[in-house]
DNA sequence: CTGTTAGCGCATTCAT
DNA sequence: ATGAATGCGCTAACAG
């Protein structure tokens, strides 16, 4: 059906190890004999048999890049990070270059936990060099459990697993290994024993909302409303930890009690935004600021306040997360957290080709940092003090 | 190493082929049969070896989807439809009714040619089902010459290759096979001979920039700025030149002249748009609309406008493309042209699949809306007539 | 430096 | 409905 190694072979006169150690440049090679190889792969435009070389070796060159929503460019940005660092551009042709050249693939998972986990089969079924999982996890026990199967598996072959803005998962309680073999074989343990070090790049949620809390209630907000993500995210928990701790190293009298009233569960795009502000106001007229989940949905939030006649910040003070790079070409320019997503996916990508060695721990906590822009500002005069 | 389907045959007392035939259903088994393997694969968590697999079937189960920037929602959004349609949700736990998923991938080209035909090599070695190219395609003509050979190659292997949001290649005028094989193998043609029709789906980039121009004029505008895309893209040519036409249509005296000195190229982004605007202004101060190459440009766009003190759309009028969900949200809301990229994407998916029969011709040309929002306006009162 | 020899794990004939 | 045999195309020892 398609040209194959010992076609190329046949053509230069010589063996198919030969062509196959010239292709994989892993082994020396006479240069004549090399030269006379390549042209013979050109003249018939030979293409590597991907399926038979990763069964004999064993291994492939392809890597997982999970997200959570591709469309979003909270994600976009990683993601595109992360391919960067694995698949640089390389100065050749395109063609021969191509030699040990990684695939890096991103799969959307849609943040639906079943897509996660068939992700992760498919992956390891492709037997994967690595595997990059980005963003919140989702924190149901039972997709964590699952979770821990699939990545163990994944360890196991040998995979590189690698977490980017997620924390690594919480280490189950009880391990049932269904491993009751009567006549199996008894495999050996491959080499590197030491997978029980998880590997993750992980975001200063919890911090970055505390900063931005605070710099809200130093502005003299009293009345905050807050928009968390998703109930079952990591991130989404981080985030509100961190709120509340402002919330509640500013004392109780801020408003600990009417706090709880004003914090609403949603998702990370514009329409929650919009609906949640809206929820909000009807909650409370007199809310001064609103801290939303994330820059889209500060975007859906300010629409919202903008619909209802209000003003940003004279008004209603409005925040995002991430910084995204449309953050600061809304109008207002928006008060938010950066998060160096991009530096962030880089070093995940590097680790996830073991180009660079983890931290002690394995987990290395990328910062954040508070971006006041246009969005806040004191909340208006109070009608009382 | 790792389980194999000889173990999993062992353990449940039946034949390789067997349980080769239970995990691909595509064979009668016997119910009992069945469930003995099945139970087996679980106990020895059994992932079937998908390298092995593609080897002995001649075929693998991956999709590849090429984009050239994985950062930008109008390619997210495109890739998250295509995904979508070949990986929908299944309702199964996500570890047993993964036979026969396939495995749809992003692939991030970044716009550089290189990565595009690197990317294409290495799902050719990975004997990929099918290849979706999404996006404006780069015109020139020697890579469209080494597009058009990997493309051949991909289809001459069994790939079926989808176009999405960029035209067919131009044919290639003269083909010099290289194939002057001496004692080379002669090699039967496979069974499609019908690779020559290439399968797209179109957007109506012209129709839409045109539309918006005319949209302009009719409000009154006559000194337009035009920021257009990458030169050497398929997509900005095609807006400019449906942009040209509404121009021409309008009578020469609308400025036909100026308009060349007004049309800019620039990138995608942000800042292109926001450095395009103010090369704009520096040309001619009186321009009175501006139109981006896409939302996010036009963002850019009126930024720099807000920046150099000028309202929208009272002083000057703005208009993107596209109509990404932020453009409803921007202050103002953007006046543009929707493509509906989610359907777009769903039919390329399809068609991918072999889910859905091309139209005659091959080629499915999307239509494109205008949408009319606050951003355009007519022109300011004239200082003459 | 190069050729020879064995599989890698699975899908698929062909028998039964 | 199931089993036995064969080979997909390549890499990796091992020789030489």
């Amino acid at each position: 059906m398609a040209v194959t190694l010992a076609d190329v072979a046949a053509r230069a006169g010589v063996s198919a190890a030969t062509v196959s150690r010239v292709l994989n440049g892993n082994y020396p090679v006479a240069r004549t004999t090399r030269s006379r190889v390549m042209r013979a792969v050109e003249e018939l435009e030979y293409v590597v048999n991907g399926p038979a070389s990763s069964l004999a070796a064993a291994r492939s060159d392809l890597i997982g890049v999970l997200v959570n929503d591709i469309a979003d460019p909270f994600f976009g940005i990683m993601a595109s990070a992360i391919q960067n660092e694995i698949s640089p551009v390389t100065g050749a042709g395109g063609g021969e270059g191509t030699a040990g050249q990684k695939l890096a693939v991103v799969c959307n998972t849609g943040g639906v936990p079943e897509r996660e986990l068939t992700y992760l089969t498919l992956l390891q079924r492709q037997r994967a060099a690595a595997v990059v999982l980005t963003g919140g996890a989702i924190e149901s026990p039972a997709h964590s459990a699952a979770l821990a199967v699939r990545l163990r598996r994944l360890e196991r072959a040998g995979a590189r697993v690698v977490l980017c803005g997620r924390p690594p998962l919480p280490a189950p309680e009880t391990e049932g290994a269904a491993q009751g073999a009567g006549s199996g074989p008894d495999r050996s343990r491959g080499a590197d024993a030491e997978a029980g070090q998880p590997i993750a790049v992980t975001f200063d949620n919890r911090g970055g909302a505390r900063t931005l809390t605070e710099h809200l209630l130093s502005l003299g907000h009293r009345r905050m409303g807050y928009l968390a993500g998703p109930a079952d995210r990591t991130t989404t928990r981080h985030r509100l930890e961190g709120h509340r701790a402002a919330l509640a190293e500013a004392g109780a009298g801020a408003g600990s009690e009417d706090a709880a009233r004003l914090i609403l569960h949603g998702g990370y795009d514009r329409a929650s935004g919009y609906d949640g502000a809206l929820e909000l106001l009807r909650r409370d007229p007199e809310v001064t600021a609103i801290l939303a989940a994330n820059d889209t949905a500060a975007l859906g939030v300010c629409a919202a306040l903008r619909d209802q006649g209000l003003r940003i910040p004279e008004d209603v003070s409005v925040t995002g997360f991430d910084d995204l790079p449309f953050a600061a070409d809304a109008a207002p320019a928006l008060t938010t957290v950066r998060i160096p997503l991009h530096d962030a996916g880089a070093r995940a990508g590097r680790l996830a080709l073991g180009l660079e060695s983890p931290p002690a721990g394995g987990i290395a906590t990328i910062r954040s940092e508070l971006m006041v822009r246009a969005s806040t500002a004191p909340p208006p005069g109070r009608s009382r003090g």
